[in-house]
DNA sequence: GGATCGTCAAGAGCAGTGCTCTCTTTTTTT
DNA sequence: AAAAAAAGAGAGCACTGCTCTTGACGATCC
């Protein structure tokens, strides 16, 4: 019995992988808002009511596309990550921005509804957040192999953050142990930073004005090393 | 006749101007998505064919909210600029962060409109140049104006843009005139920061992690104040 | 083996959307 | 006053997410 139910669910799960690729297919090309159920269940030969048998609504549908991309541009920074001499430190924070970076290119719309403005009338539910720290967990874990081999030397020319950021830190910390509360902030500077120059970029904000994007990404990832204390220059 | 063309216009521009009045309304409660011609006109009372007569599509609407967006977070940035002393430079920078943050906090689907991801199968016509670049240009009148007052001491930490920059910077110099090639590169590390640290509290990837979310912005943006080279204290 | 029950596809249908057309009314111009 | 321009009203098209009912298929139990 546990054999034939497993068959009636390998069929359905098939599916589900099936709607999830046309959707993201249709996600590419269309973006967001432009995901239609009926138009995925048209590239299936399905009747659009069908679908609602694997995907109560819309909103779930999307919430397994986020939860998928979460997951894609956290196993390329993965990658990336791995690439790299353990102790290049820049080398590795270079290689996951360069990762967030061309997955972002790759899969502008994904990412859009990863890192962009959350779509209207949906709400992430809770699902979301554990795939979600998989590209900031690689991250943290550079932060805290540099502090832990004395490579972190963050220049001094700002006052320390103020005390009552410490709890926040606190919570931070736990991506990157064994780091002051100042690294720590500097770390959310160089993180969002990173997500900002991704966002201008893909979002437009540099039309008409910046054209040698990658040097200029890269360029501007090297200041954030430097502002977190990592060494100047990769393979130092 | 030129009076009593007047008058038919000036209706007529009461009536755009009621009904993108409107549209904001839906716009902060229901997202970009959820803007509805239909729903705007039923507001005003209107039938909905009625609203073709001036705005040929919903594209265009938006279009003119997206204008009416960046001049409102421009004007922001200008007086809260303009609210500082000239020569505290630092303490404008502050400023102009503190009014990007609160107005997108304030008006968060505007925002989202303006700095998040496209609306899908939206194209930002050419009109929406001009009045985007409002907040930049009063960035740029600070950087500038701390270069030529000699209060501009970058930390040397990290190598010189690449030759191959000098183009793009030479675009961006038009805004920030007198300041070097790494100056720039600087400039668009704290801008894009800026932005990032904003959309990243905005669209949520701050959940259940930062609470003292102010208080990280600020200490945060004196770190990019610093980066660029900005003296360490407001009014010193 | 046959009855039963859960799962699924199909279709109709509802309320809503952007947008286009035609027709009538109102206002301006001549 | 007549002609012309502009605006409102309404019907209609094609599309959307979603719900409900109906009928068929397949696994399960007696």
């Amino acid at each position: 019995m546990n054999a034939s139910r497993t068959a009636r669910e390998r069929v359905r799960a098939e599916l589900i992988r099936e709607i999830t690729d046309i959707a993201r297919r249709h996600l590419a090309t269309d973006g967001a808002g432009g995901l239609s159920l009926r138009a995925v269940a048209r590239d299936m030969g399905m009747v659009s009511s069908a679908i609602y048998r694997y995907f109560p609504s819309r909103d779930d549908l999307l919430t397994a596309l986020i939860i998928d991309g979460y997951n894609a541009i956290g196993e390329s920074v993965e990658i990336a990550d791995a690439g790299c001499a353990r102790d290049d430190f820049t080398g590795r924070w270079l290689a996951v921005c360069h990762a967030v970076r061309t997955w972002a290119l790759d899969h502008p719309h994904e990412y859009a509804l990863l890192y962009g403005s959350p779509v209207p009338g949906y709400q992430a539910p809770e699902d979301t957040i554990g795939p979600a720290a998989r590209d900031v967990v690689v991250y943290g874990r550079i932060i805290s192999d540099a502090q832990a081999a004395g490579r972190l030397t963050p220049p001094d020319m700002c006052p320390a953050p103020p005390e009552v950021l410490s709890s926040d830190a606190e919570a931070v910390r736990q991506l990157m142990p064994g780091v002051s509360d100042d690294v720590v902030a500097r770390g959310i500077v160089a993180w969002t930073g990173l997500f900002g120059m991704v966002n201008f970029e893909l979002f437009g904000q540099f039309n008409n004005v910046i054209t040698h994007r990658r040097e200029l990404f890269e360029h501007n990832m090297l200041s954030l090393a430097s502002l977190i204390g990592l060494p100047p220059t990769p393979r130092a």
